[in-house]
RNA sequence: GCCGAAGUAGCUCAGUGGUAGAGCAACGGUUUCGUAAACCGUCGGUCGUGGGUUCGAGUCCCACCUUCGGCUCCA
C-alpha cells in the first residue's frame, strides 16, 4: 500500500528507499521511544534496557521500583498520547563513546552504559532526543512524534536483562501501533480471535482432553479426543507405509548406560526423569533413536537390507522447566510420529527427498503448505568444515532435487548437523515450526553402527530423523486453533449426529446410526427428549459436520436429511447414498465441509 | 526455575470481614413432525490445599499446589 508523502514524513535520509515494512518498523520503534519517555515522566528513576520494533509492534525493558499495573499502562498510554499530539521532533546527535558510557553512567542508565561499552571502539555512537527524552539508539527514527499512528499497550510482563536468567530481571511492555486505525483493528482482532481458538478452551468445550493437578502437563484424552488423534495416527501411519516404513515400538523405562552411550546422560539429563529401578539407575525416555540404534544392531546388516525406515509412536517424557509449560504446546508426556531412516551414505540425498515429499503429503489433507529452511552450521560446532561442506551440500541437493524453493537460516542448525526446518502457517497468519529433518552422523558413531558393505568390508550407515506432525499433542493444539475446532469430516470426533425430531424416530435413528457404523463413520444419535432446534443448535456449538434430521418422511422412504455445518441442508436423500457419499468424502480426507471465514474487520 | 496475575457449582462469572449467589449444564416431570435455545421444578460448592489473624474469613496474612502472561524478534 502506497503512503502519501505528506502522510508520514520520514525523517532520516536513508528512509528515502525504505519499503512501507521498514517505515513500520521506524515507526514502532519511535513509538517505543515515546513510551520509554512517558515511563520516566512516571518513573523518575525507571532504568533503561532495550527497546526494539517487533512483528506487529514494540517493546521496551525497564527496572521499576515495582511491579507495574493496568492502571499504569493506562496512565504511560496518555502520557504517550500527550507526546504525540505535541508533535515533538526527534533530534539525532553523535558523540564519542567514553563521553557517551560517561553520560549514561552519570544518568543513572547502567543498561544503557553496558550496551554502548559493547560496542566497537571506534562505532558512531547516536542519541535520538525528543522532548526531554534523549536516548542511545541506532535509529532511524520518525521526523516528529506526530507520524506515530494508532497505538495500543498491550500488556506488561517481566523479562530477564539480555534473556539471561542469572541477570536482573526487568518489566516489559508490549504494545502496538500501526499505519490505521484499520490496521490496529484488525491486528486486535486477531488477538481476540486466537483467544477465541485457544485449544484449552475449545478442549474442555469440545470434550477432547482434560488437564488435572494430578499429573500436571499431561493431557487426559477423552473419547472424542482419541478419536481425532486416531484419525491423525491413520493417516500418518498410511504416509509411512507409503514411504516404505516398518513400525517398531520401544520401552519408555531405560537404565542410564543406555543414555550414557547415546550422550542424552551429559546432555539433556536436566530434561529427564531419572530414578531408581532395582539398583540401577534408569531414565524414561526423552527421545526413541537410541533404542532403534539397538533394534539395528540385533543383527548382522547387509548393504542391501539398508535404508531402514523405521517409524516409532512410543511415548516420551520430558522433564520441562515448569513455566514453559503450555496447554497442548508444551507437555510432559509426548508421542511423537518419529521417524528415522538408517541408511549408507550415498542414500541420503534419496531419504531427505523422500522425508520431503512425505512431509508435503502428510500436510496436504490439512491444507497446509510447508515452508522450508535449511538451517546451516553454527559457530559452535562439531566436526570439520569437510563434513559440514558434505552435510549441507546433502541437504540442499535433496531441496533441489525436490524443486522445493526454501530459505536459508545460516548458523541455524544443531551443533553436531544441519537441519531443515518446516513451517506453516494457520489460519490467522501465525507461523508455526513443525517438523525438523536431521541428519545424523554422530548417533551411528556412538552406537558403533556396521553394516557389511558391498566389497565385504564394513561400513557405518547415517541417520535421518523426522518427525512430521511433530507431537500429536501440539500438532492437535495447533489445528485445533488453525480450524477453531470445526474440523474437517475425515478428522470430526463426531462425524454425524443423527438428530430424530420426535421420539418415535429414535428407533430408526438407531439404525441410522448402525448403519453409519458399519460404513467405519462416527456417528451419535441425540436421543433427548429436547426439541429438534434444541439438538442442532447443540450440534452446531459442537461443531459437529453433519447433522441428520429423522422425520415420518425420511423414516418411510428410508431416508436422511442432511445439514451440514455450513448451514446447508437438503431434504430426503437414501440412505445409502448419503453415507457412500459421505464415506469418499472421509476417505479422500476432503477439506469438508468448508465455511469461509468470517470477513474480518 | 524466575517475575507478575489468577483459582468461588461441570462451564461462564457475581459476591470489599457478618446466613455463599445467578445464567447455562445436569436431574425429574410435562412437551417434542422439519433445520441454531420449549415449560415447570429439583439437585448441586470444605470458596485450590494447609496453617494463621479475628468474636467471626470466600474476603486479611503466610506456605504449598495448579493454571495464565512473559523471560533477546538484541542500541
Amino acid at each position: 500500500m502506497a503512503i502519501e508523502s505528506d502522510e508520514i514524513k520520514s525523517a532520516a535520509a536513508e528512509l528515502l528507499d525504505a519499503g512501507a515494512h521498514d517505515r513500520l518498523d521506524t515507526m514502532r520503534h519511535s513509538t517505543a521511544h515515546v513510551m520509554a519517555s512517558a515511563v520516566l515522566e512516571l518513573f523518575p528513576d525507571a532504568k533503561l534496557g532495550i527497546g526494539p520494533a517487533i512483528r506487529d509492534g514494540f517493546y521496551y525493558d525497564f527496572d521499576l521500583p515495582r511491579a507495574l499495573t493496568p492502571a499504569d499502562l493506562e496512565s504511560i498510554e496518555a502520557r504517550m498520547r500527550a507526546q504525540v499530539a505535541a508533535n515533538l521532533p526527534f533530534e539525532r546527535s553523535e558523540i564519542g563513546r567514553d563521553e557517551a558510557v560517561a553520560r549514561e553512567t552519570a544518568a543513572g542508565q547502567p543498561y544503557k552504559a553496558e550496551i554502548i561499552g559493547e560496542l566497537a571502539a571506534g562505532e558512531v555512537i547516536s542519541f535520538y532526543r525528543h522532548g526531554t527524552f534523549n536516548d542511545l539508539c541506532r535509529g532511524p527514527h520518525l521526523e516528529t512524534t506526530a507520524g506515530i499512528g494508532p497505538f495500543k499497550l498491550l500488556n506488561s510482563a517481566a523479562a530477564y536483562w539480555r534473556g539471561d536468567e542469572k541477570r536482573p530481571m526487568l518489566q516489559r511492555i508490549y504494545g502496538s501501533v500501526w499505519e490505521t486505525q484499520e490496521d490496529l483493528d484488525r491486528y486486535l482482532w486477531r488477538l481476540e480471535e486466537a483467544r477465541k481458538r485457544d485449544h484449552r478452551k475449545l478442549g474442555r468445550e469440545l470434550d477432547l482432553f482434560s488437564f488435572h493437578p494430578e499429573s500436571p502437563a499431561a493431557p487426559f484424552w477423552h473419547p472424542r479426543g482419541m478419536a481425532l488423534w486416531r484419525a491423525l495416527e491413520d493417516w500418518s501411519r498410511q504416509v509411512r507405509t507409503e514411504g516404505g516404513f516398518v513400525e517398531v515400538r520401544t520401552p519408555a523405562l531405560v537404565r542410564k548406560e543406555l543414555w550414557e552411550t547415546s550422550g542424552h546422560w551429559a546432555l539433556y539429563q536436566d530434561n529427564m526423569f531419572v530414578f531408581d529401578d532395582a539398583d540401577h539407575v534408569a531414565g524414561l525416555k526423552p527421545m526413541n533413536c537410541p533404542e532403534s540404534m539397538l533394534i539395528f544392531k540385533t543383527s548382522l546388516r547387509s548393504y542391501r537390507d539398508l535404508p531402514m525406515r523405521l517409524a516409532d509412536y512410543s511415548w516420551l517424557f520430558r522433564n520441562e522447566r515448569t513455566g514453559a509449560l503450555a496447554g497442548m504446546f508444551r507437555v510432559r508426556q509426548l508421542t511423537q510420529d518419529d521417524s528415522h531412516v538408517i541408511c549408507r551414505e550415498d542414500q541420503v540425498v534419496d531419504e531427505v527427498n523422500l522425508a520431503l515429499r512425505l512431509v508435503r503429503r502428510q500436510f496436504e489433507p490439512f491444507g497446509f503448505q510447508p515452508r522450508f529452511k535449511l538451517a546451516t552450521r553454527p559457530d559452535k560446532k562439531l566436526g570439520t568444515d569437510e563434513f559440514w561442506d558434505m552435510a549441507e551440500g546433502q541437504l540442499a541437493g535433496a531441496l533441489e532435487t525436490a524443486q522445493i524453493e526454501h530459505t536459508l537460516d545460516p548458523g541455524g542448525g544443531a551443533f553436531y548437523a544441519p537441519k531443515i526446518d518446516v513451517f506453516i502457517d494457520d489460519a490467522l497468519g501465525r507461523e508455526w515450526q513443525m517438523a525438523t529433518i536431521q541428519i545424523d552422523y554422530q548417533l551411528p558413531q556412538r552406537f558403533e553402527l556396521e553394516y557389511r558393505a558391498a566389497d565385504g568390508g564394513t561400513a557405518r550407515p547415517v541417520v535421518v530423523h523426522y518427525a512430521i506432525y511433530g507431537s500429536f499433542e501440539r500438532f492437535i493444539g495447533v489445528i485445533t486453533e488453525h480450524f477453531a475446532g470445526a474440523f474437517p469430516a475425515w478428522l470430526a470426533p463426531v462425524q454425524v449426529m443423527v438428530i430424530p425430531i420426535a421420539d418415535r424416530h429414535v428407533e430408526y435413528a438407531g439404525k441410522v446410526r448402525d448403519a453409519l457404523f458399519e460404513a467405519g463413520l462416527r456417528a451419535e444419535v441425540d436421543d433427548r427428549s429436547e426439541r429438534m432446534q434444541a439438538k442442532l443448535r447443540d450440534a452446531q456449538e459442537q461443531k459437529v459436520p453433519v447433522m441428520l434430521v429423522l422425520g415420518d418422511r425420511d423414516q418411510e422412504a428410508g431416508a436422511v436429511s442432511p445439514r451440514l455445518r455450513t448451514g446447508e441442508s437438503t431434504q430426503g436423500v437414501g440412505m445409502a447414498v448419503f453415507i457412500a457419499d459421505l464415506k469418499g468424502r472421509v476417505e479422500r480426507r476432503e477439506l469438508w465441509p468448508y465455511a469461509p471465514e468470517e470477513d474480518q474487520p
